[in-house]
DNA sequence: GCAACGTTAGCACTCCCGTGTCAAGGTTTT
DNA sequence: AAAACCTTGACACGGGAGTGCTAACGTTGC
């Protein structure tokens, strides 16, 4: 079947379950091309994805949702933007924080923006 | 009691119950100083952040999570890359695209990451 | 000092996520 | 043509998120 592998085996190679392979399918995690007759076809990079992405969760204990969000926030720049402006909102610091702590702080916090892009 | 509203007119206020005020204390989305009797005092900011939050759930129809989730990325760096080198890495484009498409997909990339930080 | 409010802790309910399994039907292989 | 796959769709279940309510106890205002 040309190359790359199918469902069953591309579960026991990534260490998902074959139902689990369909549901990331429907949550938009991965979208591997089919054959003319429907089949899926999962090629070395799907399944290193596939791979990575326990990994992921695992290691940061979270949760598919989670990634999709980021993803969501990745592609829709209306969606990124409101939830910047919303965690930057965070009122009056803690009442014991000196003025040029404070000033760092205001200071960092163009800083914090652009770190979210440092993604490779 | 000094300026800051209780917790009952806090939620009055803003739409939220008194339960989930203190439910959102938990997750760390609100962190609501305190009196030295230990009541919740929620100030002008606190309050405006609160309707905000309720705005951005509704708008983007997202969860309490998600916007967590986001917080969590945007405080801890290696969580960040990791996300973000994941959401890189989808295997290969489908098959119809010519190969400059692909190059100015390359090209963009970068611009996609930085774009993460536009956030105010 | 009592009424009205705050605190935490816990029970309980609903809804959704992640997951297995099975059914009915099409495809590929031998 | 039968065996061994694939597909979608559905029922089902455990666990956690989000939410209300009550209990037991401390604080504030009149």
């Amino acid at each position: 079947m040309s190359d790359g592998l199918t469902i069953h085996e591309a579960a026991q190679t990534t260490g998902w379950s074959p139902r689990m392979l369909r549901y990331l399918e429907r949550v938009g995690l991965v979208d591997p091309p089919r054959t003319e007759a429907g089949y899926r076809v999962f090629g070395p990079g799907e399944l290193q994805r596939l791979r990575t992405l326990r990994e992921l969760l695992a290691r940061f204990e979270c949760q598919l949702s989670d990634v999709a969000f980021a993803k969501r926030m990745r592609d829709d720049a209306e969606l990124r933007q409101a939830v910047g402006r919303w965690l930057e909102s965070e009122p009056r610091r803690p009442e014991g924080v000196a003025t040029d702590d404070w000033l760092r702080w205001e200071q960092e916090k163009h800083q914090r923006l652009l770190a979210l892009a440092d993604a490779a």
